[in-house]
DNA sequence: AAGTGGTCTAGACCACAAT
DNA sequence: TTGTGGTCTAGACCACTTA
């Protein structure tokens, strides 16, 4: 006895919609037990590593929950986490089609930094840190100030780079391994310095995306990106759930 | 000859985690092919269903690519697009311990929608739209102000809630299943409205999120969430690659 | 024709939880 | 002790690519 579907998709993708298919239509509360593997087996007339395979990917997307000795049970509703991807602000600029120019504002090697920034690095002695400055243009529009500390005992060469030739994302990303990345996005209106740099009036709105970078335990990179608020938003199209 | 290490994990995480380390060490170079999957089962001692489900798992990981009647190579480097979550306010204000309250300002329907409401909606038709302005304290200081349009045809009853009761959010939620959603996120002066529902000053900064979700083909909502630039800030902590 | 990955099975043994 | 999910195997057939 077969109550799957007859398409020329695989057979465990078939139990997967099936599973779904009760779910989706009620049939399958939220927190009750499905059957067993077994009863699946019976039920399908597939199996039991099929069945097994099935449950296992609907598990890992999180549609199911397993428990050893127990049983399967309908996961709750899942958070609906909605995710805004960050991309590399030169793709971006090239993808729109419009025309990329970097300008190097500063590029030096900070022998006693600022107590603030030792505490961003969460160094424990006081080093040399790496500073760099960058305008990004978009069609000779300056739409993003680009500063970065870099920790020089993860990533050497730095202050020595064309960053108006070699893009300072690409750089970091060979030089060292991120594991850890850390986002804060704000509004604030633009100081002096950097109303002066983008090109527009202090106290304009700008969108401010922090990112702090890791390397294991020891923090590679703290980046301040500053956008004209009237020229750039960050954007993102997600689809949920995917069968 | 068995060359996997003697922990305690199921054999198909070994088998992943050796395919892993030949990766990390560089033995395996970007775009390289992995011996088959029969090479495999001879030099590692397990069955061939047992590679499979590793590398089929690699893959889905991103560390693989796989081509039928090719073979499987080594995947390149990842894009490592970062992400930020966007999560519910109510639940953001409530973790921080602080108290939320949500203070309800319109709640309409719009029998003739404005031509660019209807844009927005990708309507073929004119129809109504719900409309709900609420504003969100967090500490009785606002800090959202959340603006939805919402298309009544696939969430009913909408306007007949108490959104100072039932979150929005999760009314929505419960009420359509969302499988596509756009995020946009800049930064942008309050207008008058703005300033004065959120108790700010007309141009001061706000981080403006606009959120458009749909049901299948179909538009389900057109939100628009101002934050006040100098209260809140998106964040986000990403933990990258991990095995 | 030979080699690759993709799927599927029947049966086995295990760890775990409930009874 | 029974039933659950977790793993593993040997062998089979298939679809696909390359030569």
């Amino acid at each position: 006895m077969n109550t799957l579907s007859d398409s020329a998709s695989p057979l465990y993708e078939k139990v997967k919609d099936f599973v779904l298919g009760n779910i989706g239509s009620g049939k399958w509360a939220r927190n009750s037990r499905l059957p067993s593997e077994n009863e699946l087996v019976s039920a399908l007339g597939v199996s039991r590593m099929t069945v097994h395979r099935a449950l296992r990917e609907l598990t890992s997307e999180g549609h199911l929950r397993r428990i050893q000795g127990v049983g399967t049970f309908v996961a709750p509703p899942r958070p609906r986490s909605t995710l805004i991807e960050i991309s590399n602000i030169i793709t971006e600029i090239k993808t729109r089609g419009s025309r990329h120019r970097a300008e190097v504002v500063v590029l030096e090697r900070i022998a006693r930094p600022e107590p603030e920034l030792l505490l961003a690095f969460e160094f424990e002695t006081v080093k040399p840190v790496d500073h760099s400055v960058v305008i990004h243009f978009e069609n000779d529009l300056p739409v993003q100030l680009e500063e970065r500390y870099v920790n020089p005992n993860l990533v050497s060469g730095y202050i020595d780079q064309d960053f108006a030739a070699v893009a300072t994302y690409d750089y970091l990303q060979n030089a060292t391994p991120l594991t850890e990345v850390e986002h804060l996005i704000s509004a604030l209106p633009a100081n002096a310095e950097q109303a002066r740099l983008l090109n527009v009036r202090p106290g304009d709105c700008c969108l401010i995306l922090h990112r702090k970078t890791w390397t294991g335990p020891v923090v590679a990179t703290v980046n301040t990106f500053t956008y004209v608020g009237s020229r750039y938003s960050l954007g993102s199209r997600y689809l949920h759930g995917g069968k």
